[in-house]
DNA sequence: GGCGGAGCTAAGCGCTTGCTCACCTTCCGG
DNA sequence: CCGGAAGGTGAGCAAGCGCTTAGCTCCGCC
């Protein structure tokens, strides 16, 4: 079905199960035209990127947006469910994987967190592009946040009640680490001095500290 | 000069030293402007402001903008020189008050957070749409911003050099609670739970922890 | 008491935008 | 060998954009 034997795969380093990047996206013209609209949202923002230029992007014609794509915000609408999936997929299987709070937390903080820097395109455009959905995909969108949220809420209750936290505010506690791990996406650089492992363990050992109890 | 004999300042309730919002904006007319600008830059981003967005909000035709700025880009600019100023003032101040070093950080995280929580608008308009700035004005924002790494780090540095913090990467950390304080302006709601204030004082708190030499 | 300039508006210019449509390939089952 | 769907293009439409301009009103000043 592919039209071309060869294969196109930018490595990501990412963990082995995660294939190529949207190989969810089916068509493989459909694919190439997200893909060219996750970096033109990433670096102008959607409404300063035009379909002319994702369809420039794709090589393609501006029409040939329109043949995979009802509108614009559709094909953004995509890339923030995907992404968003993505994403929680990432924390919910460290936060599921067996060990203590802390090292749970850890785990999911310093995954979470290098999924943010090392795809920091694909998150600007899911963390931060939310506001130029419908309304309705807004809210679809918003509901999964709020899953992400009661992930990390839950690892936290559990130290807690396991005595291993000293967490006076959960919810509260929660929405600063949540928001320390998204904001990775806005200031990542590529060309910084950091790799996103890097940045993943110093996370990971800042926010132990904010939620450990002092013996 | 103004049609109504009635003062039209909203009360803001920042410190007594704040006064009027926009104050600084001399042209009764051309602050006006700006502070309609700021809103909808804060509501729905910059590009997807008009002109005659802003100039509706303001109460006054199109053309009005430009009598007082060339461009909506210069518009956004005396925004962002103005915001950034006013928050590392706050910054500062909190860094320059005498005490230990873990004074000075709750007090300059707490007021900087406070900033951010209760002038969101402006914060968001600042923080996030730096990106719509010629490169120029861009850069001269950056460099505020490098002072504001500046003062977090400073307090750092001295923290670790009285033995108080036990910090292993200074300007990592420096990130992160800079980050910390600046995402506050990405999820603040004024119809949440949280108050400006209690905000301040968890993100104190939590930055405390993280930096806090273990006994 | 007429004058010049500052402040503002109605109208609109030139251009770009998201999106459409008539038409052209390519490919595959009968 | 051919008919028709699927996938693509060039040209372009209506609407909206940032910004300009001609002209109006108001007011301090000689």
């Amino acid at each position: 079905m592919n039209a071309t034997g060869g294969t196109t795969d930018e490595t990501t380093g990412e963990q082995p199960g995660d294939e190529v990047p949207w190989g969810e996206v089916t068509p493989e013209a459909a694919r190439k035209l997200l893909v060219a609209a996750v970096a033109a949202f990433a670096e102008r923002g959607y409404h300063a990127t035009t379909t002319r230029d994702i369809a420039g992007r794709a090589g393609m014609s501006p029409a040939a947006l329109y043949i995979h794509y009802r509108t614009k915000e559709e094909l953004l609408h995509r890339i923030s469910r995907i992404g968003h999936d993505r994403a929680l997929a990432v924390l919910s299987a460290a936060a599921d994987r067996p060990g203590t709070p802390g090292e749970r937390l850890a785990d999911a903080v310093s995954s979470f967190v290098r999924w943010h820097a090392g795809r920091h395109d694909t998150a600007r455009v899911v963390q931060y592009e939310l506001d130029a959905l419908s309304p309705e995909h807004r809210a679809e969108i918003v509901e999964l946040r709020r899953s992400s949220d009661a992930v990390v809420r839950g690892i936290l209750r559990d130290g807690v009640a396991a005595g291993e936290f000293d967490v006076p505010d959960v919810p509260g506690t929660t929405l600063a680490v949540l928001s320390l791990c998204i904001d990775v996406a806005r200031w990542f650089n590529v060309r910084g001095r950091r790799t996103p492992e890097e940045v993943g363990e110093l996370y990971a050992d800042l926010v132990l500290r904010m939620v450990a109890a002092r013996p």
